[in-house]
Order: structure tokens, then sequence, then C-alpha cells
DNA sequence: GTCTATATCTTGATAGAC
DNA sequence: GTCTATCAAGATATAGAC
């Protein structure tokens, strides 16, 4: 599933109609939603007539299953590609930031999937929801599992807590940050450097 | 406006028409987005006839708007109200304590107005976004200014990130915290402590 | 202030030719 | 694999009685 929009990958322009069907309507979801976006609107974006849909996905509502679980499997995949880099003995500062820094550039190299899928995730229909829990959850567990070793000092729900307010702060760079405009690592660095030293070090 | 939906205010079977379909609308719009729910549901979950929407709203947008406009104003006029609670010589972390609980003690006292407007604001239509775009950036100013004074350390682009990074954490909750099993306060305390101390602390 | 009835439009989806 | 043509359902919104 190599599927990306970044302008490292595959442009829009030479691909197939099955992959720019997915990419095209990704984007529609992310700046107008799922329902929002009608098969007609998606249909003009690849020039092709809304029954022509039909013909790579079986509904929209598949259509849109596939767009979040390749949106899952690109951070999810970048996460274990980041723990398979990292050196047995590396402290904990070095495993989170290798790991935030992993997270945003997955994030952004297959920004139209990713940000689609963490922005529209709570309003999709409960069926395509459904079909795409189980892989959010193994993801938060990750997370989860890395943060109780590098974090020892937290109980349970100060663990949950740092865990799902750093989610809503990295996940929220898809709505504001522009990597054309800045630094991708610089975003992790700093974001790393203010959760590891906390602000009162730069006062 | 003092439209709330907490334990604490006018509970919905007491309200009237017009702010009764108000929060019963902004519940379902949490739940299942905008577009996702038609004025039959809305009307369904009031006790009403769609037509009869019509009597206290002009459109379907214009509720929206509303809508928006209620959870705005919560949050920023619970920053005005710590903001004069705090004494003149509070020293940083006690300033950013006060309005990060603020905060999210507003995002929960009208959790439906709130949650509503930070969750589905990137897909609601342009003209609705586009009037509440001069709310939401007057909040953001209060935020800037104040992390710029109390954070003189960080250059430009260093406290746009943060503000915004500290926004997506802090509004995240709307979508994982329950305040009926854990403290708000506690929560608050929490965020506050590990955005201003570190992990490093708690290792 | 709420209702019944309905106009008008858009939606997701299908049938079948090429 | 893409098209034309179309359907049935659901959408927002209005008119006018009570």
């Amino acid at each position: 599933m190599a599927l990306t929009d970044s302008p490292l990958g595959t442009d829009v322009a030479s691909m197939g109609g099955r992959d720019r069907i997915l990419l095209r309507a990704a984007q529609l979801f992310l700046e107008n939603g799922y329902a929002e976006t009608s098969l007609r609107t998606i249909a003009d974006a690849v020039e092709m007539r809304p029954a022509s849909i039909y013909h790579h996905f079986k509904s929209k509502d598949a259509l849109l299953t596939e767009i979040l679980a390749i949106g899952i499997d690109a951070v999810s995949t970048a996460f274990d590609t980041v723990t398979a880099g990292l050196s047995g003995d590396a402290d904990g500062k070095t495993r989170l930031a290798a790991h935030v820094a992993g997270h945003l550039e997955a994030l952004f190299a297959h920004h139209a999937f990713t940000a689609t899928h963490v922005t529209i995730f709570p309003f999709v229909p409960d069926l395509v929801r459904a079909s795409a829990i189980d892989d959010r959850d193994m993801y938060e567990a990750k997370w989860a599992a890395l943060l109780e070793e590098i974090v020892p000092g937290l109980d349970h729900d100060g663990l949950r807590l740092t865990r799902l307010a750093l989610f809503g702060a990295m996940n929220s760079t898809v709505q504001w940050f522009d990597p054309a405009a800045g630094s991708l690592t610089g975003l992790a660095d700093a974001l790393v450097a203010t959760l590891w030293n906390g602000l009162k070090e730069v006062t």
C-alpha cells in the first residue's frame, strides 16, 4: 500500500483510474467533508461520469473505507520502521523524538489520506467507522506501550492522558502546518523539546 | 448568551422551543456531522415537524451559524473572566494554568456547542465558516498575546507552533475525556504540569 | 407557534449500450 | 472500462391552514 500524494511519489496526472479516484476523493473529503462531497463532485475531479466510479468501488462507503485504511496503514507502518531503526540502548527522549518525527513524516507524506482519517473519522457512517476501529486501536496500543516504557513515572490515567493529548497535538498539525513553508523535522524537534523539557526552560 | 448543556444549567426538558432546537441540533451535529444530520432528524429529536424549525431559524445554515457562535463565545468569555480574576503579579505558570483550566471548563460546560465548533468547523459551508472566522481569530489572538508574555524565550514560529499544538491537545479532549468519570481540574493540572515541566521530570 | 402538504433539487446507485 | 439514461429516496425549503 504505497499510495502517496507527496511530491516524491507518483504524481496525480500519471495515476491509474483507481488510485486517482482514491486520491482525489480523499482530498475532497478532507476539504469539504464526506457527506458534503457527492459522487458527482468526485467524478468531475477525475474527469469521469459518476457511474464509472462504481466499476472501481462498489459504493461510496467502500471508497471511504479504503481511504481510511490507507491513512492508518501509513502511520502504523512508519511506527514499525522507526522502531526497527532504533538501537537497543536508545534513551527515552531519543525514542520519543524518533517516533514523533516518524508520525509527522507519515502524516504529511500521505497527507490526503492521513488528514482525512484524522479529521472526518468521528463523522463517517457507523459501519465504515467500525471497519477501521481495529487498525486504529492497534496503532494506539503501539504508542501506549512506548510511553509506558519511556515515562515509567506516570500512572495509568496519566499515560492515557499524555498519549491522547500528544495525539491531539500531533494530528492537529495536518490542519495548520504547511511543509512547503517550514521544516517538518524542525516541527518535530520543537514539539519534542516542549514535551520533554517543558516550557519553563525557554521562559 | 448563557445557553448551556451542563447539569448545572437549565436542563433540556424545561427549555423553550428555540434553545431546545439549538441544543439538540448541536448534539446531533457533533455526533454525526452537519451534512449527515437532516432537518427531519433534528425535528424528530425536538418532537416537532421539520417545517416548524423554520419558524425559529431561517435556514439550516443559520442554525449552524448560531451554534458555532455560542461555542466560540463560551471559551472567549471564559478567557476574559480568568484574566480578570488573576492578580497582577501572578507568574507565568500560574497564568497558564488558570487559562488552560478556564478553556477546559468552558469546553465541557457548553460541550455540545464547543465540541461541535471544534470538530466540524473545517467542513461547514464556506459562508458559515466565514461568519465565524473573526470570532475565532479574536480568541486565538488572546492566547497568542498570553503566550508571548509568559514564554518570552520563544520566537514567532515557536510561539505559533506552541499555541496551535496546545489548542490541538486541549480541544481533542472533547473527544476522549469524560467529566463524569474523571476530574476536570485534574485533567487541567496534568496537562499544565507536562507542558510546563516536561515529561523528563516524571521519568 | 405548530401543523399538513408539497415543490424542487440533489443524492447514491443501477441497467445496459459500446 | 467508460459511457448515457434513469430511478427511487431523501434533502432543504415554502405555502398556507389552524
